[in-house]
DNA sequence: AGACTAACCTAACACTGTAAGGTCGTCCAG
DNA sequence: CTGGACGACCTTACAGTGTTAGGTTAGTCT
């Protein structure tokens, strides 16, 4: 065969065949000779819609990250939008969790991340937060999704747990896992994303007092 | 050469020496080969010591974890105990940043991290606690150290800052970043840290109302 | 002394990403 | 309507990967 009278491959294609098998298989399954053998096609085929592996990995990071909803800082105060972007920022990445190794490790200088640092940055400061503070506040927000994404029970613990329970007494009531690990890391990202609005909201006061939530703090104090 | 007299490798030697070509080259750029090399030895011969590459990267990954500091679980109060574990934590990956990735998407169950969850899980049960809740929290502080650690700022983020600075425009006071990527690091590490235990806090006391700072926050509130 | 094991070696396998260059269908300029 | 360029597939091949098989010899144990 030459070249064919219709293609059969383009970048849509190819980017939902390969994520398919990511999510199926294993990021590390994944190869080019694979990608191209369940299209059909030979490995090399492949180089003529993308530059190479990274660049096809990266553009299924970017429609990934597409998801990631930034909508709220332009029209929620700035809790509700932390935590609009926040919940499909780790909805994203929990729906395909054989990615999040690739994304937490690929650097954060996607197009569209920058557009939604942007959007974060500026919804803060418009909030009353100094442009420092927001930076930081953005950053551990990244931190909080990433890191549940990646240190995710769900994302194999315990294999044998019967020989667990005898020598770790104090994990024993914690177990039961695999079974409800997806619970725990829904749970746990609530716990730890709201404590962290919680605390960071009494520190807000001192920042811009002249807000709803910073008067409400000041009366009941 | 067949065997020599006195063994010219040993499993901490190989450790040691695997460890600095990934802190000085990145994880992706070590092979066995290279590593045989450097110990002027030929591939194979690291398999007398280790069965595969995954274990030995995986024994790399204990020494690394053998410096995060649970003690405080024993002694100090729950908070304390908390800020010791995470900063110490934080400190031995951000010690070998290039291995994060491989730390982070290995599965949590190597030894010495059962022994530690089983020493955090008591120490917040013994502090009042409910099971479920300190399972939570020690997931919690886990998604913060972890997150920290791969989505950092310091790992690789803006290359060509100029074009930015026109394109996001609430971005430009966060920038002069990679000179001081590592200090927004650690500022935001500690911030979501402080607020998450502050945010905690408040929770506290509902659950324990018999302690010191259940019933600060009483008085308080 | 003889058997066994341990620690190195060489050679080789299957696999990876990717470069080079061939073949032919499509499309556009003259 | 034709010629050339380009595009999308192909085969072939290369360097590098983790790992296995099997050889050789030094040290150790009976």
């Amino acid at each position: 065969m030459a070249r064919p009278r219709t293609p059969l491959l383009n970048r849509e294609l190819i980017r939902e065949t390969t994520l398919r098998l990511i999510d199926t298989h294993g990021l590390a399954a994944v190869s080019m000779r694979k990608i191209a053998a369940e299209l059909g096609v030979r490995a090399p085929s492949l180089y003529s819609h993308y530059a190479n592996k990274d660049e096809l990995l990266d553009d299924i990071g970017d429609t990934i990250a597409e998801r990631v909803d930034v909508t709220g800082f332009g029209t929620d105060d700035w809790q509700s939008a932390l935590r609009t972007w926040a919940r499909s920022y780790r909805a994203a990445l929990a729906e395909h969790p054989n990615m999040v190794p690739f994304l937490a490790s690929s650097p954060g200088n996607r197009p569209g991340a920058l557009d939604a640092a942007d959007a974060i940055h500026g919804g803060l400061t418009r909030a009353g937060w100094p442009p420092r503070t927001a930076t930081l506040i953005g950053a551990s927000v990244k931190y909080i999704v990433v890191g549940s994404a990646v240190a995710s029970f769900a994302g194999g613990f315990l294999d044998d747990l019967d020989t667990y329970n005898e020598r770790y007494p104090h994990l024993s009531q914690a177990h039961r896992l695999r079974e409800n690990a997806a619970e725990i890391d829904a749970e746990s990202f609530e716990l730890v994303l709201e404590s962290f609005l919680r605390g960071l909201d009494l520190q807000y006061a001192a920042h811009a007092p002249d807000t709803e939530s910073a008067k409400r703090r000041t009366e009941a104090g």
